[in-house]
RNA sequence: CGGGGAGUGGCGCAGCUUGGUAGCGCAUCUGGUUUGGGACCAGAGGGUCGCAGGUUCAAAUCCUGUCUCCCCGACCA
């Protein structure tokens, strides 16, 4: 892409209505505009790092074996009136009227369509398991939205739901989940941990939070030190096998957030790997057994014992909200350090005399050489002056840059810069698009 | 929902106490000089001062109502 084609509002000042450094650097970078308090308009910079985040999750939902459909956002009201939270959900809900008066509302998750969807269609244990997710749009209307999008009104969510014919068979899709929600975090380059959880309005036994670490997290969480320098199982983990041991491994050590702290449990763990911090909340998985199922009669034949209600759980990764704790996680004084895995473009490359017919041939063939190998550059073609196009580049903060100026081209050379580094190295033009290669690895 | 704060060109702000027909920085446009870390000079365009009502010869400014947004708390898969 190149710069002058794009669109890329960006801003020197920092926005006055925005208290946290990740809602500041979206705002300040192009990536949203706000529409209302909670919802976002997402520009094309936030938004192609939002997709990015999005396949991500579904590359790691495909490979657990889960299958993606799609359910609207709009539901109706009696769909929920069957499991009674109709009345349960509060003001948190959007209630919304249609031309006919009938009562629908703009669904803040899917637990009551996915179990209407399934009883309609599987009435067999042989029919089971199954883990079905979408990624969708949700609205929960928050009394007090903020933190830009980690804390919005709208927000696009993926939700997996299972169902099983018993508890042990539903423990088994809580740890593919589990376990994928290790892999899917990692791939971000983030690290999530699982703590106990409160299972909260959704209800139901059993309930990891996914936490990762940041100074402005919203919730105080307390954990074994261990917990932190585990690696994740892995992409070549066998789903299908057993997972037990690598869930176990990950919840036998004290992990909670500040609902659920036990004082005791944590007074026991020694003072060097006592850690006390603030997390933001990625992600959460319920099992919940027949809380749905059973008063919306979502019952299968069971070889032996008749019709029984299946048993559920429910999983969710904050898509939108991980773009944000992405930017906590990963800034400095400049701006955003993206992660090579969710970064919008790969490289950028700075033209720092356009107009320069030997500046501008050499960035276009590094241009064109970049695309040829398959990534996704970002050139600075604009006439601007060379230290608003650092500025800028360091603010979107691609994870590497590359800087053409007839300073190094008389020499045969350019700059490769690594964002997140600040470390810069003098490369000819070909090594330097074959340096940017090797760094993004297996994108090549 | 309780408490606090703010709405004035695209963004950040001043002006309001003590009414007199709107200003600064950034951004934008034009011309020129510049050209490797957000340049300089000269000029230009752009605002029903959130909205409604009231007081007054006159309202950004005073009064009343209302809407919106932000912060702290409570709340929150």
């Amino acid at each position: 892409m190149r710069l002058s084609k794009f669109f890329l509002p960006t801003t020197k000042e920092t926005p006055a209505d925005a208290a946290i450094a990740s809602h500041q650097l979206m705002l300040r970078a192009g990536m949203i505009r706000q529409e209302s308090a909670g919802i976002y308009s997402w520009l094309p910079l936030g938004f192609r790092v939002l997709k990015k985040v999005e396949q991500i999750v579904r590359e790691e939902q495909d490979r657990a074996g889960a299958i993606e459909m799609l359910m609207p956002t709009i539901q109706p009201a009696d769909l929920w009136r069957e499991s009674g939270r109709y009345d349960a959900y509060g003001d948190e809900m959007l209630r919304i009227q249609d031309r006919h008066k009938r009562e629908m509302l703009y669904g803040p998750t899917n637990e009551e369509m996915i179990t209407s969807i399934f009883r309609n269609f599987c009435r067999s244990y042989k029919e089971l398991p199954k883990l079905l997710y979408h990624i969708q749009w949700k609205f929960r209307d928050e009394r007090r939205p903020r933190f830009g999008v980690m804390r919005g009104r709208e927000f696009l969510m993926k939700d997996a739901y299972s169902f099983d014919i018993s508890e042990a068979e539903a423990m088994k899709s809580y740890n593919r989940m589990f376990v994928a929600y290790l892999n899917t975090f990692a791939r971000m380059g983030l690290k999530a941990f699982p703590m106990k959880a409160e299972t909260g309005p959704i209800g139901g036994d059993l309930s990891h939070e996914f936490i990762i670490l940041a100074e402005n997290g919203e919730s105080e969480v307390f954990c074994h030190r261990d917990l932190l320098d585990l690696p994740p199982p892995g992409l070549d983990v066998d789903f299908d096998g057993d997972l037990q041991g690598i869930v176990d491994e990950r919840t036998r050590l004290y992990a909670a957030t500040e609902d659920v702290h036990d004082e005791a449990a944590f007074a026991a763990i020694p003072d060097d790997k006592k850690v006390s911090a603030r997390g933001i909340e990625v992600g959460q998985v319920f099992y919940f057994g027949t809380q749905y199922s059973e008063p919306m009669k979502a019952r299968v034949s069971h070889p032996t014992q008749g019709e029984v209600a299946v048993h559920m759980g429910s999983y969710g990764i904050g898509v939108s909200r991980i773009v944000g704790g992405l930017i906590e996680a990963f800034n400095d004084e400049a701006g955003i350090i993206w992660p090579r895995s969710v970064a919008p473009f790969d490289v950028g490359i700075l033209n720092m005399r356009a107009g320069d017919e030997q500046t501008d041939a050499a960035c276009e063939a590094i241009y064109n050489d970049l695309i040829a190998a398959g990534l996704e550059p970002l050139y600075d073609d604009t006439d601007a002056r060379a230290g608003g196009k650092f500025s800028k580049m360091d603010l979107i903060g691609l994870p590497d840059q590359i800087i053409v100026g007839p300073r190094g081209l008389k020499d045969g050379i350019v700059e490769v810069k690594d964002r997140a580094t600040g470390e810069r190295v003098d490369l000819s033009p070909i090594a330097a698009v074959a340096e940017i290669v090797r760094r993004h690895g297996t994108k090549y």
